[in-house]
DNA sequence: CTCATGTGCAACCTAATGTTGCAGGAGGAA
DNA sequence: TTCCTCCTGCAACATTAGGTTGCACATGAG
């Protein structure tokens, strides 16, 4: 078992997961979808330009969808792009208590071979 | 009950792991602790250099302790602060999850309603 | 039609990541 | 000790991501 190869997409998808200011986007969009650029640069400390990145980056790994509305463009989450990246973090996480388990518990045997 | 803040500690300890070297830096300390500034620049893709950095990063936010050990320094990865780590990831992605799925709840609620 | 508002594109700034190059310090061998 | 090797640390530089300002364009409201 050697899950340590991540596929490009993944990669690019947890890089997309790591910017703060795209998680707080995100989490803006899960509570009011349909959010545009504008509207989301209002509720940000950052201006709608560098939103509009964001959103193009999030759009770019699926994890957001544009519709567009006369003249304004809505996003909506995909749903089962970020039960993908939730996924990928809950298994880097497992993944890591997991090592550190076995580092705990090599370490009790070590103990008790020593006082033996 | 609003987690949403976050403590810049937590931002910080967010940022180092978001970093792909610094997770494969972490795995390969946790698969073989005790690994040097060189060591671990063999079996990476980057410089001897960009490696140390990188631990002078983690090293900041109390993921890696280092040992001097005559003309080298060897690192070791903090099981608690990593912990603490991997709870951060777990957490970001059951919240999603929670949202997520409160919104589908909601979807089907209302086409329950839409047929009656 | 006119005007306000949302969007898109380009230039620029700063910080993070990575590189190359070089100086210094600790261990082992003659 | 002296010399040589290897590991570390620091500085200068390139590249890219995140952010800002400024401007041109399109579309809906009046």
């Amino acid at each position: 078992m050697t899950p340590k190869q991540m596929s490009k997409v993944d990669d690019e998808l947890w890089s997309a997961i790591g910017d703060p200011t795209r998680r707080q986007m995100l989490d803006l969009l899960l509570a009011d979808s349909g959010g545009t650029a504008t509207s989301l640069g209002q509720q940000l400390p950052v201006t709608r330009q560098a939103v509009a990145k964001h959103l193009a980056v999030l759009d770019r790994v699926g994890l957001v969808n544009a519709t567009a509305a006369g003249r304004e463009k809505r996003y909506h989450v995909d749903a089962a792009q970020l039960a993908k990246a939730a996924a990928q973090l809950a298994s880097v996480g497992s993944a890591w208590d997991a090592r550190m388990q076995r580092i705990k518990q090599l370490a009790e045997s070590m103990q008790r071979a020593q006082k033996k």
